[in-house]
DNA sequence: AGATTCGGCGT
DNA sequence: ACGCCGAATCT
């Protein structure tokens, strides 16, 4: 049988194609394309590959079958709507094609991305009408108790903790929900966030809480936590520095490998 | 069980 | 006409 898998320039390193012919039934002599992974895993379909690769690569103007980019590629779709979300379908995920340039990380809230290309025309997408200034449910950031950094496997990467002397004024009062509470403030309003202002919601924050501000009382920040912090971002970017050395070299090593091993066969 | 192969639905 | 994926068949 034909089993040749070839190497396939327009995906990251390792990736191979692989063509089957059809051999008998009444679609004798069509052809499936698959293609595997680094680590060995069969692709048999775009949809799937671009699960798998996320945005990671842009498979927009990757032609399935002939396993290259196909400029021009591009605007694929239907005639859409003017206005209403591109790549975005009514009860699922977004498309990974044709979506707007959105961050996919770093941050669980949307905030755009620069798109850079060598060509003058550039442009800045901006962020589709961000979902703020919203009626919320009060203590609504108790659904984002829970969420961790995690790597591919599901492991958790690191926690995170708040300052001794932020008290929480939600219902269950527990740091974890404040902590998201915090963060999707920060993230969602370019207001300054200062924590409940009113003695009154400390007293009933069913009654009074402003849902503008997280759920804890007013809370002053001070040279030391400053400090601290900016200690934190520094070790943060140390390790993405360590972490990206050391996927370079893992990379490079691979590909001198692969390229001895190709001038033997 | 996992891999391979073709049918056939949906676009 | 063809991409995609279910499922029958093979190993």
């Amino acid at each position: 049988m034909e089993r040749k898998r070839t190497d396939c320039p327009a995906l990251p390193p390792g990736w191979k194609k692989e063509e089957v012919i059809r051999k008998s039934g009444l679609s004798a002599g069509k052809s499936d394309v698959y293609y595997y992974s680094p680590t060995g895993k069969k692709f048999r379909s775009k949809p799937q590959l671009s699960r798998y690769l996320g945005n990671t690569v842009a498979l927009g103007c990757f032609d399935f079958r002939t396993g290259k980019m196909m400029p021009g590629k591009l605007q694929k779709n239907k005639q859409r709507l003017r206005h209403d979300l591109h790549g975005v379908v009514k009860g699922g995920k977004p498309d990974l094609n044709t979506a707007l340039p959105i961050r996919q990380t770093a941050s669980i809230f949307k905030q755009p991305v620069t798109k850079v290309t060598s060509h003058p025309s550039n442009k800045v997408k901006t962020d589709v009408q961000r979902a703020t200034d919203q009626p919320r449910q009060l203590f609504w950031e108790k659904r984002l108790k829970g969420l961790r950094s995690s790597d591919v496997s599901q492991e958790v990467l690191r926690t995170m903790d708040l300052p001794k002397g932020l008290q929480s004024l939600a219902p269950d009062s527990s740091d974890d929900t404040l902590l998201s509470a915090i963060a999707s403030a920060l993230h969602t309003s370019s207001a300054p966030i200062t924590g409940q202002m009113s003695a009154a919601a400390e007293k009933n924050p069913t009654i009074w809480l402003n849902t503008g501000q997280p759920p804890c009382k007013a809370f002053t920040v001070t040279e030391q936590h400053i400090r601290e912090q900016e200690v934190k971002v520094y070790q943060a970017r140390r390790s993405l520095e360590e972490a990206l050395t050391a996927d370079g070299l893992a990379r490079t090593t691979e590909t001198t490998r692969d390229l001895l091993k190709g001038k033997t066969s």
